[in-house]
DNA sequence: CGAAAAATTGACATCGATGTCAATTTTTCG
DNA sequence: CGAAAAATTGACATCGATGTCAATTTTTCG
C-alpha cells in the first residue's frame, strides 16, 4: 500500500474510533455545561436543578454516552468489581447463585469475578488476599464453607475489606450475612415423613461444618422431640454431602436388624445415592422405604422415582449478599440485620405412606 | 469521641491505606530510574538493559508492588476484560468452562466477566452489545448454541470485536474457534454397542441447532454403515438435550413393535430420561436394553446402574478458547487453525452383551 | 581512537473521569 | 427591595499508568 493511502486509511480508522468513543466532554458541550455537572448527574448527586439534569441526560441518551470505567475507578479508587467466591461441589447450586448476584451487579454497573476456591487448602487466604490485591476488588461475597473459613475472615476484617456471607455459622461478627431456614425446612420434612405414618426415620447428614449440615440435623431433631418420638443413634449417619458418603451411610442404615421405614438425606445427591442402595437390596422406593433430600438439584428429577426435597432460595440468598454489599461498599452502611429467606418442601413420588 | 481524637483517628486511617497503595512512581525511586522504564520493565518490553530490568524487578518484588488496573486500562484503551457468553442447561458443562477460561485468565491477568444469555431472545444481540460498550470488554468468547448466534455473530464482525466460538456450527467465518471430536466419539459409542452384539441401535438426537447435535448423528450413521447395518428411521428419535425430550422420546423408541436392544442417547440427560422410561416399562438395564449417554454430567454417576457416556475436554476446550482470544487481543494474531480436543469412552455399567 | 549507529533511558503529555474549592445564580426573608 | 443564605455551577487539579519523542549512553567498526 502506497504511504499516501496508508494515511489516509489510518485517519479513517482513528476517525471511526473516535466516533465510537463518547466522553463526557461531548455531552458537557452538547448540553452547553461543564464535565462536572455531567458528571454529578451520572452520579445523581442532589445539587443539580431539574432543567440542567432534563438537559443533561437528553444529551446522554442522544449520544448513546456511557461513562468510562477506567477514569471513573481511577479517580474513586473504586473498582466496581465483586468477587465471588465458592467451593461447592454441586455446580447447579454454584450457578445459581452467580445467576442472583449477577441479576443485582447489572443493575448497580458492577462487575463480578468468580473465584473456585479449595476450602482445605493452606494457602486460601494469601491466594484471595493476591486476588484483592491484584483485581482491587471493592468487596466479596462468601458462600459456604467459605463463609466460616476463619483465616480469611481475620484477614478480611484486619484490612477493613467489605464482605457478605450466606449462611455463616460464627455469627458474631459484624458482617452481614443471608441465610435460610434451613432448620425449620428440616422439621417440616421429617413431619412430612411423620405424618406418612413414619416413626423410624433415618437421617445421612451433610458436612457439619456447613451451617446448612447443623442446621438440618437440629431440625431433624426437633421435629422428632415435638412429636415425641425417640431420637435413636443407630438411625444417625455422618455423610459429607457426597454421593459416595450417602452411598456407605445408606447401606449402613438400610442393612440393620430394624432399618428405618423412611430416611432423610441432607442434600439430594445423598438422597440419589440412598435410592440406587435401595435398588440394590431389593427395596422398592417409596412401597419399601421413603427417601427425601434436600436442595431441589436437577438430579432431583431425574430420578425414578422423583425425589420429594426441600427447594432453597438460593437466587434469592445470592442477590441479597450482593444487594447488602453493593450498600455497604457506596453508602459505607454498616451494620444490617441479617436476612433470613423462606425454603419449600416440594412433595414428589419417593415419599409415601408407611406399608402397613 | 472528641474532635482531637477523631481527627488523629482519621490521620492513621489515611496513613494506612497510603501504606498499601504502592504505585510505579515508588517502585522508580527505589530502584533510582524513572517511571517509563518501570514501565517498560512490567510490560516486558525489549530495550531495557539486563542490569536495570534486574535492578527494577528486585524493587517490584520488595515493594509489592502490583500496577493499577484502571489507570492501565485508560491509556491503553484496553480493559483486560474477556466475556464468556453462555445459554445451557447443563450446570456443570458451564461450570467446567468457567475453570478453563479462569485458568488462562489467570495467568494473563485479565478478568472475566460471564453473561447467561437466551438464545431465543430477540434482543440477544442488542443486549450484548450494550454489554460490550458497558464493561468495555475485550473479547468474547461464546459457547454452544450462542456460537452460532447469526445476528450478535454479524455484530462482531462489523465492529472488528475479537471472538473465539466454542464448537460453532459455522466454520467460514475467519475468528478461530475449537471443538471436539464428537462425531468420532459418537462413533466409537456406536462401535462399542456394536460390538457387544447389539444390531438394533436406537439414538435420540439432540438439538441440531448444536454443533454436537449434528455431529453426534453423523458418527452414530458412520458407525452403522461401517458395520453394514440399515439407519432404521424407526429408531431415530429427535430430542433437544432435556430430560423431558427424553422421556417422550424413549418411550416412542421402546414401545415399538420390534424395540431397539441398546439406545444411544446424545446426552446424559436424555439417557438419563431413557433409564427411567426402561424402569417404567418393566425393562432391566442392561439386561433387557442398553442405555449409552454422552458428556460425562454428573448425573451419569448418580444413576443405577452406572451411565456409559463419553467425556468430553471441556475444560481444555474453554482454556485453547481463551488462550486464543488472549492472543488475538494482546498480539492481533489474526488466523489461528481450529483447534480439535479429543473425547474419550467411560464405559460404566448401563452397557452390556446382547442376551441371547 | 572517534564518529556513526544502535540501544537505553527519561521528560512530558495524556487517557477520562471526579474531588476540591471558589464563583455565580437563585432563593429567602426582614 | 436588597442583603444574606442557600443552591447551583464551573475552573482546575488529580488519580497512576503508558505513548511520544528526544536525550543520553553504549556499541560498532573503519
Amino acid at each position: 500500500m502506497c504511504a499516501v493511502l496508508k494515511y489516509a486509511y489510518s485517519q479513517i480508522l482513528v476517525e471511526c474510533s473516535r466516533l465510537k468513543k463518547i466522553t463526557i466532554y461531548d455531552v458537557a458541550k452538547k448540553a452547553s455545561v461543564s464535565p462536572k455537572t455531567v458528571s454529578r448527574v451520572i452520579n445523581a448527586e442532589q445539587s443539580v436543578s431539574t432543567k440542567t439534569k432534563t438537559l443533561v441526560e437528553s444529551a446522554i441518551a442522544a449520544l448513546g454516552y456511557s461513562p468510562n470505567t477506567s477514569a471513573r475507578s481511577l479517580r474513586t479508587k473504586r473498582s466496581y468489581i465483586l468477587a465471588f467466591l465458592y467451593d461447592n461441589l454441586s455446580p447447579a447450586y454454584v450457578m445459581d447463585l452467580q445467576v442472583g448476584i449477577l441479576s443485582i451487579c447489572d443493575k448497580a454497573e458492577f462487575n463480578m469475578v468468580i473465584r473456585p476456591c479449595n476450602f482445605t487448602s493452606e494457602t486460601l487466604a494469601q491466594d484471595i488476599a493476591a486476588l484483592i490485591k491484584r483485581s482491587r476488588v471493592d468487596g466479596l461475597i462468601l458462600s459456604p464453607p467459605i463463609s466460616d473459613h476463619k483465616e480469611l475472615i481475620q484477614y478480611l476484617e484486619e484490612k477493613q475489606i467489605d464482605y457478605v456471607r450466606i449462611a455463616p455459622i460464627n455469627t458474631k461478627l459484624k458482617s452481614s450475612y443471608v441465610f435460610a431456614n434451613d432448620r425449620e425446612a428440616a422439621a417440616e420434612m421429617t413431619d412430612h415423613l411423620i405424618s406418612l405414618g413414619h416413626t423410624s426415620i433415618g437421617i445421612i447428614l451433610g458436612d457439619l461444618s456447613h451451617l446448612a449440615g447443623q442446621e438440618r440435623l437440629a431440625g431433624y431433631k426437633n421435629s422428632l422431640k415435638k412429636a415425641e418420638l425417640p431420637v435413636n443413634s443407630n438411625y444417625i449417619e455422618q455423610g459429607d454431602f457426597s454421593f459416595e458418603s450417602g452411598e456407605s451411610a445408606a447401606l449402613k442404615l438400610l442393612t440393620q436388624k430394624q432399618p428405618p421405614t423412611a430416611i432423610f438425606a441432607c442434600n439430594d445427591y445423598m438422597a440419589a445415592a440412598t435410592m440406587k442402595i435401595a435398588h440394590k437390596l431389593g427395596l422398592r422406593v417409596p412401597e419399601d422405604v421413603s427417601i427425601a433430600g434436600f436442595d431441589d438439584a436437577p438430579v432431583s428429577k431425574y430420578l425414578w422415582p422423583t425425589l420429594t426435597t426441600v427447594w432453597q432460595p438460593v437466587q434469592q440468598l445470592a442477590s441479597q449478599s450482593a444487594d447488602l454489599l453493593i450498600n455497604k461498599i457506596l453508602n459505607q452502611e454498616t451494620s444490617t440485620a441479617p436476612l433470613e429467606l423462606r425454603c419449600e418442601l416440594v412433595i414428589r413420588e419417593s415419599t409415601a405412606a408407611i406399608k402397613k
